[in-house]
DNA sequence: TACTTACGTAAGAAATGACTAAACTATTTG
DNA sequence: CAAATAGTTTAGTCATTTCTTACGTAAGTA
């Protein structure tokens, strides 16, 4: 939760989401050194989020989904926010479109 | 989000989810002082994650659900995350139990 | 009115976090 | 092997966060 507090985190979350992405080309994404963004990937490794493969001499990162849809489940849980059973009710109303 | 990062604030929420609570019965709950409590109840507040109103000389505090809740589904659909979906196919192999 | 209760605010110390520049490591290329 | 490339690690700085102690305030009580 720690590692998502932070917008640059957040952003990088967003880049690796749908694809393996090397890290020089996250850090052309941002105005900040590529120490700066080698180090918030650290964050983001350690705290199990994205995952890291090596490929000759980059390091491609890629988004750890399941990591993610568990930490909100269980906040959803820790809260009793009721969150998915909310968006099921929406869902229904709104006609059943994706299934 | 950045709101959220905090632990002490995380039980914090927890602690306020299913009723209103006084800042004083929310500081008993840890060890720390009732400033730094008091604090943290700032910080939710002005983040409006949680609501504060005022009963004689006390302060009660209460979840904002619906914050809670918009503040997931923006990160859900942000990260394409698809959580809501997958529950909803979880919910319906294990019966429809809810609705 | 004076005292107590239930808070918040202010000021400052200490820890944590996010950077940068410089140095280091591993891999490919000439 | 030497040089270039892709990246991490280290050391140090500065800003932010989190806490404590001391003080201030509003509402009830004797």
């Amino acid at each position: 939760m720690r590692a998502l507090a932070d917008p640059t985190r957040r952003r990088i979350i967003q880049l690796v989401r749908s694809r393996e992405v090397a890290a020089a080309e996250l850090a052309a994404s941002f105005e900040l050194t590529r120490p700066a963004i080698s180090q918030h990937l650290k964050v983001l490794v350690d705290a199990n989020l994205i995952t890291v493969r090596k490929k000759g001499r980059q390091r491609l990162y890629n988004v750890r989904q399941e990591s993610l849809k568990a930490l909100f489940l269980n906040l959803d849980d820790y809260w009793s926010l009721g969150l998915l059973r909310l968006q099921l009710a929406a869902e229904a109303r709104a006609g059943n479109t994706l299934k």
